[in-house]
DNA sequence: TGTACATCAGTGAACGCGCGTTCACTGATGTAC
DNA sequence: TGTACATCAGTGAACGCGCGTTCACTGATGTAC
């Protein structure tokens, strides 16, 4: 397969050096030629499996989606409290941010922001928001204005992570991740312990 | 001095041609050429300002942390209560993102994050914030910690509304804006009233 | 007030570059019979 | 099982482009006397 002609999954290929080109040298830092030759493979093969340079980049998002919403899910599983249940949904988005940092500036780059298929990628993961933060604040509120009202602090603080406004020292293990996000939840709820440890 | 062989201030023209670039085609599409165009003045003036095409994005970066720490600033003059200062603050620092949300996303383009000069120009607000969230969550908690956790919600709700997660109309003007803001903070104090208006 | 001169802020030509995209093509693969 | 053929996934040359940056230059401005 390695030296096959066709080659076993380009279009997979090519998405895992996009994603390292743009860890790399940033998103601008991302060319399709860059890409193929990472790969190994002419610089119009990847016009056999993206329509252009975007399409590539809405691919990324999807998949970066679909993660999302599956990590949140997994997160959620067993947990009945409606609180603890958006808590966990709440560490499980800042846990998949840290993850994959690339995929979430993808998913959340604004010249992506208007593209329909990227915003259809991205409706399984608000649903997911808007069930756990309706449980939490009770009928007659608007869903969407709860989710988004919970959606607030998990995004800032991955993107406070992702931009590094937090001492890369504290968020390099899963686990310091999970305490500092339990730590944020806990001051915003008001019951921080009487001292840090 | 608008026909003078010598701008006015050049410097700063090109930095609002700059600003209007990034809004209207997104960050890759700032040029220090087309910024020139804008101005009307020729392709190698701007290097008369500015070392490189980075230098301009530092420069943009560093007004927007110095007008985000006055209006930070502003907010809480005449505000006593612990709580109610932090919570001004946040809401001053959403309404600052939606007045310029230019400024706001090179202050946080992960590209510039590790810059020296920009980073010394965020210093001034979050000192506003590590002061105003320590009050608030009292001593024995490490202050960054807190900052960081105070910094999420409004860091986060600027954010999705910038890149547009909120119904436009929903954020069209500051005293809309001001009141999302200020209904999720009702949200995360749990002191949300019965119903939405 | 006038003049000589240094400094400064622009100009315009030129450089080299890598990119996105298109196109006619060719070699590999899969399928119908 | 073998063969003809359609389809598919690559290739490599070529296009046009705008960009960042440098350089020697020139015209305007400010200053010392």
């Amino acid at each position: 397969m390695k030296d096959a002609y066709h080659h076993g999954d380009l279009r997979q290929a090519l998405l895992d050096a996009a994603v390292a080109l743009i860890a790399e040298h940033g998103l601008h830092g991302l060319s399709l030629r860059e890409a193929a030759r990472i790969v190994g493979v002419s610089h119009a093969a990847p016009y056999r499996h993206f329509a252009d340079k975007n399409a590539m980049l809405i691919a990324i998002a999807q998949q970066g989606f679909e993660w999302l919403a599956d990590a949140g899910e997994a997160a959620m599983v067993g947990v009945d409290d409606p609180r603890q249940r958006l808590n966990a949904y709440g560490v499980a988005y800042v846990r998949f941010a840290v993850a994959h940092p690339v995929h979430f500036r993808v998913m959340f780059t604004e010249e992506l922001t208007g593209d329909e298929a990227s915003a259809r990628a991205g409706s399984r993961s608000f649903q997911l928001l808007v069930d756990a933060s309706s449980a939490v604040v009770g009928p007659g509120h608007d869903p969407d204005l709860s989710a988004v009202a919970a959606w607030s602090w998990p995004h800032g603080l991955a993107n406070l992570i992702l931009t590094r406004r937090i001492p890369p020292e504290a968020v390099d293990t899963s686990e310091k991740v999970e305490a500092l996000a339990r730590r944020v939840i806990a001051q915003l709820d008001g019951v921080l312990g009487p001292t840090d440890p």
